[in-house]
DNA sequence: ATCGCAGAGATTGGATCCAATAACAACCCG
DNA sequence: CGGGTTGTTATTGGATCCAATCTCTGCGAT
Protein backbone atom coordinates (compact mmCIF):
# COMPACT_ATOMS: atom_id res chain seq x y z
CA UNK A 1 0.00 0.00 0.00
CA UNK A 2 2.56 2.30 -0.46
CA UNK A 3 3.46 2.91 2.93
CA UNK A 4 6.83 4.27 4.40
CA UNK A 5 7.55 2.42 7.36
CA UNK A 6 10.83 5.27 7.83
CA UNK A 7 8.88 7.90 9.20
CA UNK A 8 7.19 7.73 12.90
CA UNK A 9 3.92 7.75 11.29
CA UNK A 10 4.48 4.64 8.99
CA UNK A 11 6.15 3.15 11.57
CA UNK A 12 2.99 3.61 14.18
CA UNK A 13 0.65 2.89 11.36
CA UNK A 14 2.44 -0.89 10.37
CA UNK A 15 2.31 -1.46 14.34
CA UNK A 16 -1.06 -0.07 15.09
CA UNK A 17 -2.22 -2.38 11.96
CA UNK A 18 -0.51 -5.37 13.15
CA UNK A 19 -1.57 -5.28 16.76
CA UNK A 20 -5.35 -5.17 15.45
CA UNK A 21 -4.33 -7.76 12.91
CA UNK A 22 -2.97 -10.14 15.85
CA UNK A 23 -5.88 -9.53 17.98
CA UNK A 24 -3.97 -7.97 20.59
CA UNK A 25 -6.39 -4.95 20.19
CA UNK A 26 -10.05 -6.35 19.88
CA UNK A 27 -12.69 -5.27 18.22
CA UNK A 28 -14.67 -2.66 19.53
CA UNK A 29 -11.97 -1.63 21.89
CA UNK A 30 -11.03 2.39 22.17
CA UNK A 31 -8.02 3.64 21.06
CA UNK A 32 -7.14 6.22 22.77
CA UNK A 33 -4.43 8.43 21.06
CA UNK A 34 -2.10 9.62 24.13
CA UNK A 35 -1.81 6.04 25.18
CA UNK A 36 -0.73 4.96 21.52
CA UNK A 37 1.83 7.81 21.24
CA UNK A 38 3.20 7.01 24.84
CA UNK A 39 3.32 3.18 24.34
CA UNK A 40 4.65 3.29 20.44
CA UNK A 41 6.59 6.36 20.71
CA UNK A 42 6.16 10.03 19.28
CA UNK A 43 3.73 12.35 19.68
CA UNK A 44 0.13 12.25 18.88
CA UNK A 45 0.42 13.63 15.64
CA UNK A 46 1.41 10.68 13.93
CA UNK A 47 -0.70 8.46 16.08
CA UNK A 48 -3.60 10.85 14.62
CA UNK A 49 -2.54 10.18 10.76
CA UNK A 50 -2.02 6.76 11.35
CA UNK A 51 -5.74 6.41 12.83
CA UNK A 52 -6.77 8.37 9.76
CA UNK A 53 -5.48 6.30 7.46
CA UNK A 54 -6.44 3.17 9.34
CA UNK A 55 -10.09 4.35 9.22
CA UNK A 56 -9.88 4.81 5.73
CA UNK A 57 -8.57 1.03 5.63
CA UNK A 58 -11.77 0.02 7.40
CA UNK A 59 -9.43 -1.52 10.21
CA UNK A 60 -11.05 1.76 12.64
CA UNK A 61 -13.65 3.76 12.56
CA UNK A 62 -13.35 7.26 13.45
CA UNK A 63 -16.36 9.14 15.83
CA UNK A 64 -16.12 12.89 15.75
CA UNK A 65 -15.13 14.10 19.11
CA UNK A 66 -14.97 10.56 21.06
CA UNK A 67 -12.35 8.80 19.40
CA UNK A 68 -11.31 5.41 17.50
CA UNK A 69 -12.19 1.63 17.50
CA UNK A 70 -11.83 -1.32 16.02
CA UNK A 71 -15.28 -2.06 14.31
CA UNK A 72 -17.66 -4.63 15.51
CA UNK A 73 -19.02 -6.53 12.39
CA UNK A 74 -22.42 -8.99 11.97
CA UNK A 75 -22.93 -11.31 10.12
CA UNK A 76 -23.98 -9.82 7.21
CA UNK A 77 -20.62 -7.36 7.10
CA UNK A 78 -18.70 -10.39 7.14
CA UNK A 79 -21.09 -12.02 4.38
CA UNK A 80 -20.86 -9.36 2.42
CA UNK A 81 -16.90 -8.76 2.51
CA UNK A 82 -16.47 -12.72 1.64
CA UNK A 83 -18.55 -12.28 -1.23
CA UNK A 84 -16.66 -8.99 -2.64
CA UNK A 85 -13.55 -11.65 -1.59
CA UNK A 86 -15.12 -14.61 -4.39
CA UNK A 87 -15.69 -11.83 -6.92
CA UNK A 88 -12.06 -10.12 -6.64
CA UNK A 89 -9.32 -12.89 -6.05
CA UNK A 90 -10.23 -15.07 -9.00
CA UNK A 91 -9.74 -12.03 -11.23
CA UNK A 92 -6.42 -11.19 -9.14
CA UNK A 93 -5.48 -14.90 -9.71
CA UNK A 94 -6.39 -15.18 -13.68
CA UNK A 95 -4.26 -12.12 -13.76
CA UNK A 96 -1.38 -13.47 -12.27
CA UNK A 97 -1.18 -16.87 -13.19
CA UNK A 98 0.33 -16.07 -16.81
CA UNK A 99 3.12 -14.39 -15.26
CA UNK A 100 3.75 -16.70 -12.21
CA UNK A 101 7.67 -17.85 -12.66
CA UNK A 102 8.18 -21.51 -11.60
CA UNK A 103 10.30 -19.96 -8.23
CA UNK A 104 7.06 -18.81 -7.66
CA UNK A 105 5.15 -22.35 -8.27
CA UNK A 106 7.87 -23.51 -5.77
CA UNK A 107 7.72 -21.15 -3.07
CA UNK A 108 3.77 -21.87 -2.98
CA UNK A 109 4.37 -25.45 -3.03
CA UNK A 110 6.74 -25.17 0.43
CA UNK A 111 4.18 -22.94 1.97
CA UNK A 112 1.52 -25.29 1.36
CA UNK A 113 4.00 -28.18 2.41
CA UNK A 114 4.57 -26.62 5.79
CA UNK A 115 0.45 -25.98 6.07
CA UNK A 116 0.02 -29.87 5.88
CA UNK A 117 2.44 -30.73 8.42
CA UNK A 118 1.01 -29.16 10.90
CA UNK A 119 0.39 -25.88 12.15
CA UNK A 120 -0.76 -24.14 15.44
CA UNK A 121 -4.08 -21.95 14.86
CA UNK A 122 -1.59 -18.44 14.86
CA UNK A 123 0.62 -20.30 12.31
CA UNK A 124 -1.73 -21.66 10.02
CA UNK A 125 -3.36 -17.91 9.35
CA UNK A 126 -0.36 -16.46 8.31
CA UNK A 127 0.48 -19.49 5.94
CA UNK A 128 -2.52 -19.63 4.49
CA UNK A 129 -2.72 -15.51 3.74
CA UNK A 130 0.56 -15.88 2.32
CA UNK A 131 0.07 -19.33 0.22
CA UNK A 132 -3.05 -17.27 -1.09
CA UNK A 133 -1.31 -13.68 -1.50
CA UNK A 134 1.62 -15.83 -3.49
CA UNK A 135 -0.85 -16.71 -6.11
CA UNK A 136 -1.45 -13.72 -6.86
CA UNK A 137 2.32 -12.61 -7.41
CA UNK A 138 2.01 -12.17 -10.67
CA UNK A 139 -0.68 -9.57 -10.80
CA UNK A 140 0.93 -5.90 -10.31
CA UNK A 141 -2.15 -3.84 -10.24
CA UNK A 142 -1.95 -2.05 -6.49
CA UNK A 143 -5.66 -0.66 -6.45
CA UNK A 144 -6.80 -4.26 -6.59
CA UNK A 145 -4.13 -5.61 -3.99
CA UNK A 146 -4.83 -3.41 -1.91
CA UNK A 147 -8.43 -3.66 -2.03
CA UNK A 148 -8.17 -7.70 -1.82
CA UNK A 149 -5.64 -7.00 1.23
CA UNK A 150 -8.27 -5.10 3.02
CA UNK A 151 -10.98 -7.60 2.50
CA UNK A 152 -8.50 -9.80 4.67
CA UNK A 153 -7.91 -7.88 6.99
CA UNK A 154 -11.12 -6.31 8.08
CA UNK A 155 -12.36 -9.91 8.17
CA UNK A 156 -9.13 -11.48 9.75
CA UNK A 157 -10.53 -11.41 13.65
CA UNK A 158 -13.51 -13.41 12.70
CA UNK A 159 -11.11 -15.80 10.73
CA UNK A 160 -8.79 -16.47 13.78
CA UNK A 161 -11.93 -16.30 15.77
CA UNK A 162 -13.23 -19.40 13.97
CA UNK A 163 -10.19 -20.88 13.39
CA UNK A 164 -9.48 -20.96 17.56
CA UNK A 165 -13.00 -22.54 18.17
CA UNK A 166 -12.17 -25.54 16.07
CA UNK A 167 -12.28 -25.25 12.68
CA UNK A 168 -8.47 -27.05 12.05
CA UNK A 169 -10.68 -29.80 12.95
CA UNK A 170 -11.76 -30.03 9.08
CA UNK A 171 -8.06 -29.02 7.67
CA UNK A 172 -7.90 -31.54 5.76
CA UNK A 173 -10.84 -29.88 3.27
CA UNK A 174 -8.81 -26.50 3.22
CA UNK A 175 -5.69 -29.09 1.98
CA UNK A 176 -7.83 -30.51 -0.43
CA UNK A 177 -9.33 -26.92 -1.73
CA UNK A 178 -5.63 -26.16 -2.01
CA UNK A 179 -3.96 -28.46 -4.13
CA UNK A 180 -6.52 -28.72 -6.40
CA UNK A 181 -6.29 -24.88 -6.37
CA UNK A 182 -2.04 -25.11 -6.82
CA UNK A 183 -2.83 -28.43 -9.23
CA UNK A 184 -4.75 -25.80 -11.31
CA UNK A 185 -2.72 -23.36 -11.61
CA UNK A 186 0.73 -25.51 -12.06
CA UNK A 187 -1.38 -26.13 -15.30
CA UNK A 188 -1.96 -23.27 -16.08
CA UNK A 189 -5.65 -23.61 -16.25
CA UNK A 190 -6.64 -20.10 -15.41
CA UNK A 191 -10.37 -21.18 -15.23
CA UNK A 192 -9.67 -24.30 -13.36
CA UNK A 193 -7.97 -22.22 -10.84
CA UNK A 194 -10.90 -19.39 -10.37
CA UNK A 195 -13.57 -22.49 -9.90
CA UNK A 196 -11.33 -23.97 -7.06
CA UNK A 197 -10.47 -20.61 -5.38
CA UNK A 198 -14.54 -19.58 -5.99
CA UNK A 199 -15.27 -22.73 -3.96
CA UNK A 200 -12.68 -22.47 -1.73
CA UNK A 201 -13.67 -19.25 -0.21
CA UNK A 202 -17.26 -19.94 -1.10
CA UNK A 203 -17.00 -22.74 1.60
CA UNK A 204 -15.30 -20.56 4.02
CA UNK A 205 -17.76 -18.04 3.79
CA UNK A 206 -20.58 -20.63 4.45
CA UNK A 207 -18.64 -22.33 7.40
CA UNK A 208 -17.86 -19.17 9.26
CA UNK A 209 -21.46 -17.36 8.62
CA UNK A 210 -23.09 -20.32 10.01
CA UNK A 211 -20.90 -20.19 13.37
CA UNK A 212 -23.28 -19.03 15.42
CA UNK A 213 -21.35 -17.36 18.87
CA UNK A 214 -18.87 -15.34 16.80
CA UNK A 215 -21.51 -12.72 16.40
CA UNK A 216 -23.53 -11.82 18.91
CA UNK A 217 -26.81 -11.24 17.15
CA UNK A 218 -29.33 -8.35 18.04
CA UNK B 1 -17.43 7.00 3.74
CA UNK B 2 -18.66 8.11 7.06
CA UNK B 3 -16.98 11.12 7.20
CA UNK B 4 -18.12 14.27 9.47
CA UNK B 5 -18.04 17.15 7.45
CA UNK B 6 -17.98 19.45 10.32
CA UNK B 7 -14.79 19.53 11.43
CA UNK B 8 -12.33 21.20 9.66
CA UNK B 9 -10.21 18.35 8.76
CA UNK B 10 -13.62 16.81 7.38
CA UNK B 11 -14.53 19.87 5.43
CA UNK B 12 -11.14 20.16 3.51
CA UNK B 13 -11.20 16.46 2.75
CA UNK B 14 -14.56 17.22 1.21
CA UNK B 15 -13.41 20.11 -0.89
CA UNK B 16 -9.99 18.64 -2.29
CA UNK B 17 -12.26 15.05 -3.21
CA UNK B 18 -14.48 17.59 -4.88
CA UNK B 19 -11.38 19.21 -6.76
CA UNK B 20 -9.83 16.44 -7.92
CA UNK B 21 -13.38 15.18 -9.08
CA UNK B 22 -14.20 17.92 -10.81
CA UNK B 23 -11.04 17.90 -12.81
CA UNK B 24 -10.11 21.42 -11.25
CA UNK B 25 -6.87 19.61 -9.44
CA UNK B 26 -5.21 17.44 -12.65
CA UNK B 27 -3.31 14.00 -12.67
CA UNK B 28 -0.01 14.61 -12.03
CA UNK B 29 0.15 18.11 -10.32
CA UNK B 30 1.76 18.23 -6.77
CA UNK B 31 -0.72 19.50 -3.71
CA UNK B 32 1.29 21.72 -1.15
CA UNK B 33 0.11 21.71 2.27
CA UNK B 34 0.05 25.16 2.97
CA UNK B 35 -1.25 26.10 -0.32
CA UNK B 36 -4.12 24.31 0.31
CA UNK B 37 -4.23 25.38 3.88
CA UNK B 38 -4.71 29.11 2.62
CA UNK B 39 -6.95 28.47 0.40
CA UNK B 40 -9.21 26.14 2.30
CA UNK B 41 -8.72 28.12 5.72
CA UNK B 42 -7.48 26.19 8.09
CA UNK B 43 -3.76 25.31 9.22
CA UNK B 44 -1.81 22.37 7.80
CA UNK B 45 -2.92 20.36 10.12
CA UNK B 46 -6.10 18.96 9.07
CA UNK B 47 -4.70 19.48 5.26
CA UNK B 48 -1.75 16.75 6.47
CA UNK B 49 -4.99 14.46 7.69
CA UNK B 50 -7.17 14.91 4.60
CA UNK B 51 -4.61 13.88 2.22
CA UNK B 52 -3.61 10.99 4.60
CA UNK B 53 -7.29 9.74 4.26
CA UNK B 54 -7.13 11.12 0.39
CA UNK B 55 -4.07 8.85 -0.11
CA UNK B 56 -6.08 5.20 1.44
CA UNK B 57 -8.37 6.43 -0.91
CA UNK B 58 -6.22 6.15 -4.07
CA UNK B 59 -7.15 9.20 -4.96
CA UNK B 60 -3.48 10.96 -4.03
CA UNK B 61 -0.34 9.33 -3.31
CA UNK B 62 2.03 10.22 -1.11
CA UNK B 63 6.04 10.27 -1.92
CA UNK B 64 7.50 10.54 1.40
CA UNK B 65 9.63 14.00 2.62
CA UNK B 66 8.05 15.26 -1.03
CA UNK B 67 4.54 15.40 -0.90
CA UNK B 68 1.14 14.22 -2.20
CA UNK B 69 0.19 14.57 -6.03
CA UNK B 70 -3.06 13.23 -7.96
CA UNK B 71 -1.52 9.85 -9.15
CA UNK B 72 -1.61 9.45 -13.14
CA UNK B 73 -3.14 6.25 -14.38
CA UNK B 74 -2.01 4.02 -17.53
CA UNK B 75 -4.40 2.10 -19.57
CA UNK B 76 -3.75 -1.10 -17.57
CA UNK B 77 -4.72 0.75 -14.45
CA UNK B 78 -7.97 2.20 -15.64
CA UNK B 79 -8.79 -1.19 -17.40
CA UNK B 80 -8.40 -3.24 -14.16
CA UNK B 81 -10.28 -0.68 -12.30
CA UNK B 82 -13.09 -0.97 -14.36
CA UNK B 83 -12.99 -4.81 -14.38
CA UNK B 84 -13.58 -4.90 -10.80
CA UNK B 85 -16.65 -2.80 -10.89
CA UNK B 86 -18.07 -5.24 -13.54
CA UNK B 87 -17.53 -8.38 -10.81
CA UNK B 88 -18.31 -5.80 -8.13
CA UNK B 89 -21.27 -3.47 -9.06
CA UNK B 90 -23.47 -6.65 -10.21
CA UNK B 91 -23.42 -7.92 -6.37
CA UNK B 92 -24.33 -4.66 -5.10
CA UNK B 93 -27.29 -4.27 -7.66
CA UNK B 94 -28.89 -8.02 -6.80
CA UNK B 95 -27.97 -7.21 -2.91
CA UNK B 96 -30.20 -3.73 -3.42
CA UNK B 97 -32.67 -5.07 -5.99
CA UNK B 98 -35.01 -6.68 -3.97
CA UNK B 99 -35.28 -3.93 -1.18
CA UNK B 100 -35.72 -1.40 -3.96
CA UNK B 101 -39.31 0.66 -3.41
CA UNK B 102 -41.51 2.33 -5.86
CA UNK B 103 -39.80 5.61 -4.64
CA UNK B 104 -36.62 4.74 -5.72
CA UNK B 105 -37.96 3.40 -8.56
CA UNK B 106 -39.68 6.51 -9.34
CA UNK B 107 -36.25 8.75 -8.77
CA UNK B 108 -34.05 5.99 -11.08
CA UNK B 109 -36.98 6.89 -13.89
CA UNK B 110 -36.36 11.11 -13.22
CA UNK B 111 -32.83 10.66 -13.48
CA UNK B 112 -32.75 8.46 -16.44
CA UNK B 113 -35.28 11.07 -18.02
CA UNK B 114 -33.09 13.53 -17.60
CA UNK B 115 -30.40 11.97 -19.05
CA UNK B 116 -31.95 11.46 -22.26
CA UNK B 117 -33.39 15.15 -22.16
CA UNK B 118 -30.10 16.16 -23.61
CA UNK B 119 -27.56 17.55 -20.83
CA UNK B 120 -23.31 18.93 -21.28
CA UNK B 121 -20.76 16.55 -20.53
CA UNK B 122 -20.26 17.64 -17.20
CA UNK B 123 -24.00 17.25 -16.12
CA UNK B 124 -23.85 13.70 -17.59
CA UNK B 125 -21.19 12.63 -14.92
CA UNK B 126 -23.00 13.61 -12.44
CA UNK B 127 -26.22 12.34 -13.68
CA UNK B 128 -24.75 9.03 -14.61
CA UNK B 129 -23.30 8.46 -11.64
CA UNK B 130 -26.75 9.63 -9.51
CA UNK B 131 -28.22 6.90 -11.32
CA UNK B 132 -26.27 3.87 -11.00
CA UNK B 133 -26.00 4.88 -7.23
CA UNK B 134 -29.65 4.98 -6.68
CA UNK B 135 -29.77 1.85 -8.28
CA UNK B 136 -27.59 0.77 -5.40
CA UNK B 137 -29.70 2.07 -2.84
CA UNK B 138 -31.21 -1.20 -1.27
CA UNK B 139 -27.59 -2.23 -0.73
CA UNK B 140 -26.55 -1.01 2.73
CA UNK B 141 -23.07 -2.88 3.11
CA UNK B 142 -20.91 0.67 3.95
CA UNK B 143 -17.77 -1.40 2.95
CA UNK B 144 -18.93 -2.48 -0.66
CA UNK B 145 -20.15 1.03 -1.13
CA UNK B 146 -16.94 2.44 0.01
CA UNK B 147 -14.99 0.15 -2.46
CA UNK B 148 -17.58 0.86 -5.34
CA UNK B 149 -17.42 4.99 -4.79
CA UNK B 150 -13.59 4.65 -4.93
CA UNK B 151 -13.15 2.64 -8.07
CA UNK B 152 -15.67 5.55 -9.55
CA UNK B 153 -13.72 8.24 -8.13
CA UNK B 154 -10.12 7.20 -9.07
CA UNK B 155 -11.63 6.78 -12.81
CA UNK B 156 -13.36 9.89 -12.92
CA UNK B 157 -10.75 12.03 -14.45
CA UNK B 158 -10.32 9.42 -17.02
CA UNK B 159 -14.47 9.01 -17.47
CA UNK B 160 -14.48 12.89 -18.46
CA UNK B 161 -11.44 13.08 -20.33
CA UNK B 162 -13.18 10.51 -22.43
CA UNK B 163 -16.28 11.78 -22.44
CA UNK B 164 -14.85 15.61 -23.44
CA UNK B 165 -13.14 13.81 -26.40
CA UNK B 166 -16.94 13.38 -28.31
CA UNK B 167 -18.07 10.31 -26.22
CA UNK B 168 -21.54 11.71 -26.12
CA UNK B 169 -22.06 11.39 -29.75
CA UNK B 170 -22.76 7.77 -28.48
CA UNK B 171 -25.17 8.88 -26.04
CA UNK B 172 -27.62 6.98 -27.63
CA UNK B 173 -26.17 3.44 -26.59
CA UNK B 174 -25.95 4.39 -22.79
CA UNK B 175 -29.63 5.58 -22.90
CA UNK B 176 -30.19 2.18 -24.54
CA UNK B 177 -28.22 0.13 -21.78
CA UNK B 178 -29.57 2.06 -18.71
CA UNK B 179 -33.47 1.71 -20.42
CA UNK B 180 -32.46 -2.20 -21.02
CA UNK B 181 -30.77 -2.34 -16.84
CA UNK B 182 -34.06 -0.41 -15.34
CA UNK B 183 -36.57 -2.28 -17.21
CA UNK B 184 -35.05 -5.49 -16.08
CA UNK B 185 -35.05 -3.48 -12.50
CA UNK B 186 -38.71 -2.93 -12.68
CA UNK B 187 -39.53 -6.88 -13.36
CA UNK B 188 -37.44 -7.71 -10.54
CA UNK B 189 -35.18 -9.85 -12.51
CA UNK B 190 -32.21 -9.59 -10.42
CA UNK B 191 -30.20 -12.04 -13.37
CA UNK B 192 -30.98 -9.66 -16.18
CA UNK B 193 -30.01 -6.59 -14.39
CA UNK B 194 -27.02 -7.71 -13.82
CA UNK B 195 -25.98 -8.80 -17.24
CA UNK B 196 -27.24 -5.41 -18.59
CA UNK B 197 -25.13 -3.68 -15.90
CA UNK B 198 -22.21 -5.62 -16.35
CA UNK B 199 -22.48 -5.44 -20.44
CA UNK B 200 -22.63 -1.66 -20.33
CA UNK B 201 -19.30 -1.51 -17.87
CA UNK B 202 -18.08 -3.76 -20.25
CA UNK B 203 -18.64 -1.86 -23.71
CA UNK B 204 -17.40 1.41 -21.35
CA UNK B 205 -13.74 -0.34 -20.12
CA UNK B 206 -13.75 -1.01 -24.18
CA UNK B 207 -14.36 2.11 -25.81
CA UNK B 208 -12.23 4.18 -22.97
CA UNK B 209 -9.43 1.82 -23.30
CA UNK B 210 -9.22 1.57 -27.12
CA UNK B 211 -9.39 5.94 -26.72
CA UNK B 212 -5.48 6.02 -27.60
CA UNK B 213 -4.76 9.41 -26.23
CA UNK B 214 -6.12 9.51 -22.62
CA UNK B 215 -2.98 7.64 -21.79
CA UNK B 216 0.37 8.40 -22.56
CA UNK B 217 1.62 5.21 -23.34
CA UNK B 218 6.08 5.15 -22.75
C1' DA C 1 -36.16 7.61 44.56
C1' DT C 2 -35.46 9.23 40.00
C1' DC C 3 -34.76 12.46 36.58
C1' DG C 4 -32.47 16.58 35.13
C1' DC C 5 -28.79 19.80 35.26
C1' DA C 6 -24.32 21.68 36.12
C1' DG C 7 -19.45 21.44 36.66
C1' DA C 8 -15.00 19.07 36.65
C1' DG C 9 -12.00 15.91 34.34
C1' DA C 10 -10.59 13.63 30.29
C1' DT C 11 -9.99 13.33 25.39
C1' DT C 12 -10.00 14.87 20.81
C1' DG C 13 -9.41 18.80 17.28
C1' DG C 14 -6.61 22.69 15.69
C1' DA C 15 -2.77 26.16 15.48
C1' DT C 16 1.84 27.57 15.91
C1' DC C 17 6.64 26.59 16.28
C1' DC C 18 10.88 23.88 15.39
C1' DA C 19 13.58 20.07 13.05
C1' DA C 20 14.67 17.15 9.09
C1' DT C 21 14.78 16.23 4.36
C1' DA C 22 14.92 17.27 -0.51
C1' DA C 23 15.22 20.29 -4.60
C1' DC C 24 17.91 23.98 -6.62
C1' DA C 25 21.71 26.92 -7.61
C1' DA C 26 26.07 28.80 -7.30
C1' DC C 27 30.76 27.76 -6.75
C1' DC C 28 35.12 25.45 -6.67
C1' DC C 29 38.23 22.18 -8.66
C1' DG C 30 39.94 19.20 -12.17
C1' DC D 1 34.54 24.15 -19.89
C1' DG D 2 32.24 20.34 -17.28
C1' DG D 3 31.20 17.72 -13.20
C1' DG D 4 30.91 17.23 -8.49
C1' DT D 5 30.05 19.58 -4.15
C1' DT D 6 28.36 22.55 -0.91
C1' DG D 7 25.23 26.01 0.79
C1' DT D 8 20.63 28.03 0.52
C1' DT D 9 15.71 27.77 0.26
C1' DA D 10 11.36 25.71 0.08
C1' DT D 11 8.51 21.99 1.81
C1' DT D 12 7.26 18.24 4.60
C1' DG D 13 7.49 15.74 9.32
C1' DG D 14 7.04 16.10 14.35
C1' DA D 15 6.28 18.17 19.02
C1' DT D 16 4.09 21.19 22.18
C1' DC D 17 0.46 24.21 23.48
C1' DC D 18 -4.37 25.86 23.53
C1' DA D 19 -9.42 25.43 22.46
C1' DA D 20 -13.63 22.73 21.88
C1' DT D 21 -16.33 18.79 22.89
C1' DC D 22 -17.75 14.84 25.34
C1' DT D 23 -18.36 11.98 29.59
C1' DC D 24 -19.17 11.12 34.17
C1' DT D 25 -20.10 12.39 38.72
C1' DG D 26 -22.52 14.83 42.18
C1' DC D 27 -26.06 17.79 43.59
C1' DG D 28 -30.65 19.40 43.71
C1' DA D 29 -35.55 19.55 42.57
C1' DT D 30 -39.80 17.23 41.79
Amino acid sequence: MTETAASTSGRILHELRSEILSGQIQPGQWLRQEDIAERLGGSRLPVREALRTLAAEGLVEIEPNKGARVPVLDREDVETLYRMREKLEPLALSTSLPRLTSEDLGAIEGVQQRIEAGVDVIDFLTLDREFHMLTYTGCHDEQLMATIERLWNSTQHYRRAFMEAGGPGRAWVINAEHRLLLDAINQGDSEGAELHLLGHIRRTRRELSSTAHLFNDD
